[in-house]
RNA sequence: GCGAGUGUGGUGGAAUCGGUAUACACAUCAGACUUAAAAUCUGACGGCCGCAAGGCUAUGCGGGUUCAAGUCCCGCCACUCGCACCA
C-alpha cells in the first residue's frame, strides 16, 4: 500500500470498480426490504454548486449507509430540464435551448460521477426528452376527461412593446426586463388544475406525515388556508349579494358591506359615478408587491347604493374598499366594525356606524367609537349581545343559531372556504413541454389522441425578440381537428415546469417503459422512503407532488396515498454568513476543490461542518482540516498494513488499556448506526469516528494491541464508507480483504465489549461538581453513597452542614443535598 | 402584523429522555523536527483568582420550577425563515 494518500488515483480506480461492477443499477427484489432514497434533481445551468454537493451527498451517505443495512436501494438521478434559464441563455448567447441544455448535461453529469455519487445511471432522466414527457401529456389528456384540467381567464404580466407574456421574475419594478417598458396586466385563457378538489385531503394527509419537518407541514397547512363559515346573501334591488365570513356570529353587528373594486357591483354603480369610477380605476392600478399590500393604507368610497340585512331587514350602504380580494370568497365581505380590526379602522375613518354585538364576561368594558379593546376577536368566554333573539350565546352558540336561521330562510349555507387556488398549469413559453390540446374553431379545445403522443417540441429554433418562437411555426401550430377534421391550431402554450417534477420520483421506477406511464415496477419502489432537498421547496413543489401522486393514485398507477414517506429539508451553504450567490460574487466553485483536494474531502468536510438540515457556513481551513483527518487515517492505515498480518484478537486475553480501545470501538458503531439511522447527524458521527481514530493512535505493536487496532480498523473503513466511499474502498483492499466493501454489512455491536469493571462518576454537592471517584461497575447503590461522602473534596464541603438527601443516578452521579 | 425557528468559547459546532457544559474540528499560541519555511508531530487553549490543590463565574437578558436547568415554564431582547389585507 502506498505511503502517500493520493485521492486522484484512488477516487478514479473506485469509480473505475463501480462503473464497470455496474455497482449501483437495482431491480425489484421481493427477498429484501426496499429503499428508495432522493435527492431533488438538479436544473442544468452548467456546473453544480455548493448546494447541490451537500444535497447530493447527504442523499449518497443515507442511500449507502441504508445499503449496508441489507436493503434493496434505489438512488437514481435525472435532470429538471425545461425552464426559463434555457431561454434566457438562447436570446444573450445564439444557442437553442435544446442544445445549450444537453450540454449542461454533459458537463454536471462528469462532474455527479466525479463526486462518485451512488446513481443507478440506467434510470437516468431529462424531463426535456419526449420519451418523458410524453406521458405528462397523456396524462394530461385523462384529467381532461374527467374534468380535472380545464380552461379559463387568468391574468398574465404583458408587454405591450414585445407582444409578449412575461413571467413575474422578467418584470422588475413594473417595467419588462428586456425592454424597460411598463408592463400591463392582462386577462388570457389558461389551462389550470383542480388541486382545490383535493384540498380537504392535502390538508388531512399532513398529519400522517410524521416525518416531515413540523415547519414544512405548519407552512403547508397555512396555504390550504382551511376556514370554516358560512355565505350568505344580502338583498341587492331583488338580487342576492353574497358575502363570506368566519363569524355569523357577528352578523347582528355588519353595518355595512365592502367589495371589492373588480366587484360587479362595484362596476355598475361606476357606470353613473365619475368619482367612483376615478377611483376604481386608480386602485385597480395600483399594483404593488403583495408584502407592501398589508401595510398600504386602507381606502374606500361609498357606491350610494344600498342592500338589505337578511336577518335585521335594514338596509346598510355598499362601499368599494381597496382591501377586499375579489379573488377570495365572493370578493365581497359584510363588515362589522366593533369586532375586526381592519373593519373598525376603516368605519372610524369614513364615519360609518359601529355596532357592539359580542361582550367578554367579567370585563366592565363599555363600548364607544374612540376606544378599541383588546378581546375584539376572541371566540371564547364571550356573550352576544345587541343581538336581539341571538343574545346571551357564546360564540359556537350565535354561529351555529344564525347559520341554521340563515338556512331555513334560504338566505345562507354553511361553507368551507380554502385560500388555495387551482394550479395554472399554462406558460406561454417557448421551452417546455407542449400542451396536448387542438383548438377547433367548431368544436373548441380538444386533446391530442393517445396514437398521436407525443406533441414533440421542435429544438431547431431561433430566437426573434422574447417571445416563444412556436407563436411563429406555422409548421407546429397547423394542424387538423382530431374531431370533426376541419382546419385548427394546436396549443403554443407549455406547461409549468413544475408539472415534470411533481412525478418524476414515480418515473424513475420505470424508466425504460416505452410503453406506459407508470407500471408495477414503479408501484414496488414508490413511495420514497426519503427525500432529500431545500427548504425553498417546502410548499409549491412538495405540494404539487402531493397532489399530483393522489392523481396517479386515482389513476390506479400506484398505491400509496403520499409520495415521500420522510422528507430532509437541508440548510443553505453561506460564506461569510450570507447566501452563496454570483451576484455577491461568494462562491465557491466545487470543481476546484474536487481538482486540489479530491472528492471525498469535499463530501467530508459538507457532512462534518453542520447537521444536515442547519445552513452551513463555509470554511477553507476547515477544509483542510478535513483533508487532513484523511491524511491521517491513511498514513494510520499504511502504518498497520505495512507490519505482519495481525493475530487472531484474544479478547480474554487484553489488557486495559487494550480493553478501553476495544470498548470504545464498540460504542462509536453504537453511535455513529443511531446517528446516521435514527437521527440523521453525520456531524456528530463524524466526530465519534475522529475520536475513536484518536483512541486507536496510542496503541503499540504488540501482538493484541494490533488485533485491536485491526478491529477497530475494518470498523472505522466501515463507518465512514457511506461519506468517503473512495479511500474506504481503497483501505479495504489494503486491510486484506476482497469482498467489495459495498457488498460488506454495516458492523455490529460486541455487547461483551461494552462492560466495564469499573465506571468513573461525578460526585455534586447541592448540585456541584466536588469530584470523580471510580466505584465498581456491580456496586449498590449504598457503597456509591458511602464512596461519595468519603471523597476529600466532599468532605471539605459537607463538614459544616447536614446531609438531608442523597440522589443517585446510577453510571453517571451522586449528588447530596447538605444544608 | 401573524406563525415557526435560532441564540453555547476567537470560529463551525457537541451535550440525544432534566444529570459531569464547551465533545470533535478550525484558528491561535508554545515546543519538537528543519540552515529556514512549509508539511508533520507534541502540548496549551471560556473568563477571573491562585505557585498549586482548588475556588468563583459563564450557554442572549430577567424571573420561576427542581436535589439538579443550555435543556422545562413565564416575560423580554436580537437575528433568520415563512405567510402577508384570506373577511
Amino acid at each position: 500500500m502506498d505511503e502517500q494518500y493520493d485521492p486522484q488515483a484512488i477516487e478514479q480506480a473506485a469509480q473505475e470498480h463501480w462503473l464497470t461492477h455496474n455497482s449501483f443499477a437495482v431491480q425489484m427484489d421481493d427477498t429484501r426490504e426496499k429503499f428508495y432514497c432522493l435527492s431533488m434533481f438538479p436544473y442544468p445551468s452548467g456546473k453544480l454548486h455548493m448546494g447541490h454537493v451537500r444535497n447530493y451527498t447527504i442523499g449518497d451517505a443515507i442511500s449507502r449507509y441504508q445499503r449496508m443495512q441489507g436493503r434493496n436501494v434505489l438512488q437514481p438521478m435525472g435532470w429538471d430540464a425545461f425552464g426559463l434559464p434555457a431561454e434566457n441563455a438562447a436570446i444573450k448567447h445564439n444557442v437553442p435551448p435544446a442544445k445549450w441544455t444537453a450540454e449542461n448535461i454533459v458537463e454536471m453529469r462528469a462532474q455527479l460521477r466525479q463526486l462518485g455519487f451512488a446513481y443507478d445511471w440506467d434510470r437516468e432522466i431529462a424531463t426535456c426528452d419526449p420519451d418523458y414527457y410524453r406521458w405528462e401529456q397523456w396524462f394530461f389528456t385523462r384529467l381532461f376527461d374527467k374534468g380535472l384540467a380545464y380552461k379559463k381567464q387568468a391574468e398574465v404580466n404583458w408587454c405591450e412593446t414585445d407582444q409578449t407574456v412575461l413571467a413575474n421574475e422578467q418584470v422588475i419594478d413594473g417595467l419588462c426586463w428586456r425592454c424597460d417598458n411598463p408592463v400591463e396586466r392582462r386577462e388570457i385563457d389558461q389551462w389550470f388544475f383542480k388541486i382545490t378538489d383535493y384540498a380537504e385531503e392535502l390538508l388531512a394527509d399532513l398529519d400522517k406525515l410524521e416525518h416531515w419537518p413540523e415547519r414544512v407541514r405548519t407552512m403547508q397547512r397555512n396555504w390550504i388556508g382551511r376556514s370554516e363559515g358560512v355565505e350568505l346573501d344580502f338583498d341587492f334591488n331583488g338580487t342576492p349579494l353574497t358575502v363570506y365570513t368566519t363569524r355569523p356570529d357577528t352578523l347582528m353587528g355588519a353595518t355595512y358591506l365592502a367589495v371589492a373594486v373588480q366587484h360587479p357591483v362595484a362596476k355598475q354603480a361606476a357606470a353613473d359615478n365619475p368619482a367612483l369610477a376615478t377611483f376604481i380605476e386608480e386602485q385597480s392600478r395600483v399594483k404593488v408587491a403583495e408584502a407592501d399590500m398589508a401595510t398600504m393604507e386602507k381606502l374606500g368610497m361609498d357606491t350610494g347604493l344600498r342592500a338589505v340585512h337578511p336577518l335585521s331587514g335594514e338596509s346598510v350602504p355598499i362601499w368599494v374598499a381597496n382591501f377586499v380580494l375579489m379573488s377570495y370568497g365572493s370578493g365581497a365581505v359584510m363588515s362589522v366594525p366593533g369586532h375586526d380590526e381592519r373593519d373598525h379602522a376603516f368605519a372610524c375613518k369614513y364615519g360609518l356606524p359601529i355596532v357592539q354585538v359580542v361582550d367578554k364576561a367579567g370585563d366592565d368594558y363599555t363600548y364607544d367609537a374612540t376606544t378599541w379593546h383588546d378581546w375584539y376577536a376572541d371566540k371564547e368566554g364571550t356573550t352576544s349581545i345587541n343581538s336581539g333573539e341571538f343574545d346571551g350565546r357564546d360564540f359556537q352558540g350565535t354561529f351555529d343559531a344564525i347559520a341554521d336561521r340563515l338556512e331555513a330562510l334560504g338566505r345562507g349555507t354553511r361553507k368551507v372556504n380554502f385560500r388555495l387556488r387551482d394550479w395554472g398549469v399554462s406558460r406561454q413559453r417557448y421551452w417546455g413541454a407542449p400542451i396536448p390540446i387542438i383548438n377547433c374553431e367548431e368544436c373548441g379545445s380538444v386533446t391530442v389522441p393517445e396514437e398521436d403522443l407525443p406533441v414533440v417540441l421542435p429544438t431547431e429554433v431561433e430566437f426573434e425578440g422574447v417571445g416563444s418562437p412556436l407563436k411563429q411555426m406555422p409548421e407546429f401550430y397547423v394542424t387538423q381537428c382530431p374531431n370533426c377534421g376541419g382546419a385548427a391550431e394546436r396549443e403554443t402554450d407549455t406547461f409549468d415546469t413544475f408539472m415534470e417534477s411533481s412525478w418524476y420520483y414515480a418515473r424513475y421506477g420505470c424508466a425504460n417503459n416505452h410503453s406506459a406511464m407508470l407500471d408495477a415496477e414503479a408501484d414496488y419502489w414508490a413511495p420514497v422512503d426519503q427525500y432529500i432537498g431545500g427548504i425553498e421547496h417546502a410548499i409549491l413543489h412538495l405540494l404539487y407532488s402531493r397532489f399530483y401522486h393522489k392523481l396517479l393514485r386515482d389513476e390506479g398507477l400506484v398505491s400509496s396515498d403520499e409520495p415521500f414517506t420522510r422528507l430532509l429539508t437541508q440548510g443553505m451553504v453561506l460564506k461569510d454568513g450570507a447566501k452563496m450567490s454570483k451576484s455577491k460574487g461568494n462562491t465557491v466553485d466545487p470543481q476546484s476543490l474536487i481538482d486540489r483536494f479530491g472528492a471525498d474531502t469535499v463530501r467530508l468536510f459538507s457532512m462534518f461542518a453542520a447537521p444536515p438540515d442547519q445552513s452551513l457556513e463555509w470554511s477553507d481551513e476547515a477544509v483542510q482540516g478535513a483533508n487532513r483527518f484523511l491524511k491521517r487515517l491513511w498514513k494510520m492505515a499504511a502504518a498497520h498494513c505495512a507490519g505482519e498480518a495481525p493475530a487472531a484478537l484474544d479478547a480474554a486475553s487484553l489488557d486495559d488499556r487494550q480493553r478501553d480501545v476495544r470498548r470504545k470501538t464498540h460504542e462509536t458503531i453504537a453511535k455513529v448506526s443511531d446517528d446516521y439511522g435514527r437521527r440523521q447527524t453525520f456531524n456528530t458521527a463524524i466526530a465519534a469516528v475522529m475520536e475513536l481514530c484518536n483512541e486507536v493512535g496510542k496503541l503499540d505493536e504488540s501482538d493484541q494491541d494490533r488485533a485491536v487496532r485491526a478491529e477497530a480498523l475494518h470498523a472505522i473503513v466501515l463507518m465512514l464508507s457511506p461519506i468517503v466511499p473512495h479511500i474506504c474502498h481503497a483501505l479495504w483492499q489494503a486491510l486484506g480483504e476482497t469482498d467489495d466493501i459495498l457488498n460488506v454489512p454495516w458492523p455490529g455491536v460486541d455487547e461483551s465489549a461494552l462492560t466495564r469493571d469499573s465506571i468513573e462518576m461525578a460526585v455534586q454537592v447541592n448540585g456541584k461538581l466536588r469530584a470523580r471517584m471510580d466505584v465498581p461497575a456491580d456496586a449498590a447503590r449504598e457503597a456509591v453513597e458511602e464512596l461519595a461522602l468519603q471523597q476529600d473534596n466532599v468532605r471539605k464541603f459537607i463538614a459544616d452542614a447536614t446531609v438531608r438527601k442523597v440522589i443517585v443516578v446510577p453510571g453517571k452521579l451522586v449528588n447530596i443535598v447538605a444544608k
